[in-house]
RNA sequence: CGCGGGGUGGAGCAGUCUGGUAGCUCGUUGGGCUCAUAACCCAAAGGUCGAAGGUUCAAAUCCUUCCCCCGCAACCA
């Protein structure tokens, strides 16, 4: 009887252009789904897009559609990724299908009618243009952290989830269930999070302000906000994409793959909901890495975002695959960097295992006519039984260990997978077929050494399929076999000696061509768009509006600039880069709270004549009242201060 | 004392929980082989394990103090 293992991605924001880490985690969860296949066990793997919310209702508005009709341009581009990718996900879920809005319905209405969702008021600074509530830390100088208009007080009415009522239930749920959340430092993280009193969570959001959701079933003014919407996708999927019979067969979840930003939200909300639900809760969670590129964080300010299709384009996408998951431990944070990637291109996929590949097929033609010979028993040695040893022990021992599902080592698994890579080339130096070619008499030890090669790579595609299914099955090919890995080829224990002798080998063209180094040096942003065809108009960046930029010289009078003098200058205690200063003016004193400690040191300012906008609005930094703001030129991070080569007075007006 | 991660041969990392004279990959150098995708195999060089102090027969590993780097958060007015 198979086993059920059902593993599952987020849903992604639909409104995200797709990257690294989507596709980071997707390709993981590929890996454990064609495994758990290959091992004959009942999978279901589920992937989709969460397009409910704030932003996509804005981003439909610009784009002057309907938000169903944006979304559904816009979901496709995630489905094209997968394609590129070779996913193979039994299902992709849209939180705007009908049946996943009936369940959320649902499970809203339970969790009312048990007295678990109450309504209450809310009252914050909320800022009408961005159309959201800010904390009481992110308004400064009552202005809105993000579009810098005045944030205004605001009282509102929501529903609220009782999540704090399952806050010791939770905690002891996580001490009894060691492998609940993974990897273990996680789990603390969780834990410590939960020290804190745990709140209760609001579950809604008023349709004035945010209508694209999926409405309260016990009040029509509201839509539910997000996370619950988002969440019950992992159990509603089960009703209407699984096949059925499905809940019962494969809830709980095996694995919910999480990014290590969303974890609180799996670990705490998710498994809070589904306590008041009366659900098991999923059986592991587990939280990976991030990705930074050339050693920086990824950002669309950077322009340094990683596009999934641009760089499968250019070097397959089982080379992806694998970088993604040999180079790094699945729950830390890793690097990609053109340079490593090309690297491991070369010296892994080429080199290694491509060349093996290459030169046993070689072998075989040459002396063995293009056929796989049979092994003699009484020619075997040591060697012969060490690589057989080896392969097996890999697949039966290491593959299990390091791809179990609390565990997930895909490094491991495949450094495993790489160790047989490496014996096997060390075995056909010192065999050495071609001298042993030479000598009609060594004839059957020749056929001896040609069968454990090319056995060697059966074993090997086998443990490849789950990493990179392409290469696995041109391997396979080239090697004669033809497998068929939609098949439990893993079900039963694999024997050596599967490969059957009198095999036609096919040799073909080298299964991994080492890459140039530059192949990634010119024009690597704009080859994106052509592959997402669905990624038109609405998502594009924003671009700097047409509209005219310039102000008046109206405009520009009502700043006042001032030269000042630097009295004194201190920094600000437990800031990593504010230093106050008191300025003279003139005769008048100003203090100011300037961003300039990452550049200078107080005593260097001291003296100083600077400009400064005098009459800007006083705001608080860290509690301290700025009254003024100095020039300085720089980006991001200040370069210089913009002060002046002749003395001038403090005072003077800076035209 | 805001939270967290990290400092190990040229580079990237493992080893630290469960002390026992330092390991992997890449790179470098020398050699071998010629089946192979200028690939493969063998060997060598290269480290006071951030610093200081302590515990111990023994410390990269445990304890104390300190320094530095990277995220996040709080602040570029």
């Amino acid at each position: 009887m198979a086993t059920p293992f059902y593993i599952t991605t987020p849903i992604y924001y639909v409104n995200d252009v797709p990257h690294i880490g989507h596709a980071y985690t997707t390709i993981a969860a590929d890996v454990l789904a064609r495994y758990g296949r290959l091992q004959g066990h009942d999978v279901f793997f589920l992937t989709g897009v969460d397009e409910h919310g704030q932003k996509v209702q804005q981003a439909a508005e610009k784009a002057g559609v309907p938000p169903k009709q944006y979304c559904d341009r816009l979901a496709p581009q995630f489905q094209n990724l997968w394609k590129t990718l070779a996913i193979s996900n039994d299902a992709f879920i849209r939180t705007t299908d009908a049946q996943h809005q009936a369940i959320v319905k649902k499970y809203l209405q339970q969790l009312y009618d048990k007295g678990l969702i109450y309504r209450d008021q809310y009252t914050g600074w909320y800022c009408t243009f961005d159309e959201r509530f800010w904390t009481e830390k992110d308004v400064v100088g009552g202005l809105c952290p993000d579009c810098k208009r005045p944030v205004e007080r605001l009282t509102e009415s929501n529903y609220f989830f009782k999540m704090s009522q399952y806050q010791a239930r939770l905690i002891e749920y996580i001490h009894t269930h060691a492998d609940f959340i993974q990897p273990r430092t996680r789990r603390n993280e969780v834990l410590g999070f939960l020290q804190k009193t745990l709140e209760d969570l609001s579950i809604s959001r008023p349709k004035s302000r945010l209508s694209w959701g999926i409405e309260l079933p016990f009040d029509r003014q509201y839509v539910t906000y997000v996370w619950f919407d988002a969440l019950v996708n992992y159990v509603s999927a089960l009703d209407y994409l699984a096949r059925s019979p499905s809940f019962d067969r494969y809830w709980p979840a095996a694995v919910h793959l999480v990014g290590k930003d969303i974890l609180t939200t799996h670990a705490v909300y998710w498994s809070t909901i589904l306590m008041a639900l009366d659900i098991p809760l999923p059986q592991t969670i587990f939280a990976h890495g991030w990705w930074t590129v050339n050693g920086e964080k990824m950002s669309k300010s950077r322009g340094n975002v990683v596009d999934p299709f641009a760089t499968t384009a250019k070097v397959g996408t089982d080379a992806f695959r694998y970088f993604l998951l040999r180079e790094v431990p699945f729950g830390q944070d890793g690097d990609f960097s053109h340079e490593t990637f090309v690297g491991r291109i070369n010296s892994d996929l080429a080199n290694g295992l491509g060349n093996l590949l290459s030169r046993t097929l070689t072998l075989i033609e040459r002396s063995s006519g293009g056929t796989v010979p049979q092994s003699h028993p009484s020619q075997e040695t040591d060697q012969d039984r060490a690589l057989r040893t080896a392969g097996l022990e890999m697949l039966h021992g290491a593959l299990p260990r390091h791809l179990s599902r609390d565990t997930l080592e895909f490094n491991r698994a495949l450094e495993a997978i790489w160790g047989v890579i490496q014996l096997a080339n060390q075995y056909i130096d010192k065999t050495a077929p071609w001298t042993l070619a030479k000598k009609p008499d060594l004839r059957p030890r020749l056929d001896t050494v040609l069968y454990h090669a090319a056995e060697t790579l059966r074993i090997l595609s086998l443990a490849l399929y789950p990493f990179m299914p392409r290469a696995a099955e041109e391997l396979s090919a080239q090697v004669g076999l033809g497998l068929d890995f939609t098949s439990p080829l893993l079900a039963e224990q694999v024997r050596w000696g599967g490969l059957a002798p009198g095999t036609q080998v096919a040799k073909g063209n080298p299964l991994f061509p080492r890459v140039d180094e530059g192949i990634f040096s010119e024009g690597a942003q704009q080859v994106s768009d052509t592959h997402a065809p669905a990624q038109t108009g609405p998502t594009s960046p924003s671009p700097p509006s047409g509209g005219d930029q310039r102000i008046t010289i109206e405009d520009f009078q009502k700043i006042q600039l001032k030269t000042a003098k630097i009295v004194s200058a201190e920094r600000v205690p437990r800031s990593e880069k504010l230093i106050k200063l008191q300025v003279d003016l003139g005769g008048e004193s100003r203090q100011v709270v300037a961003g300039i400690g990452k550049k200078y040191e107080p005593e260097a300012l001291v003296g100083r004549t600077i400009v400064l906008v005098a009459n800007l609005k006083p705001a608080k930094l860290m509690g301290i009242e700025s009254q003024g703001m100095v020039l300085a030129a720089g980006e991001k991070d200040v370069i210089e201060l913009v002060t002046f080569s002749d003395d001038v007075p403090p005072g003077i007006k800076v035209k």
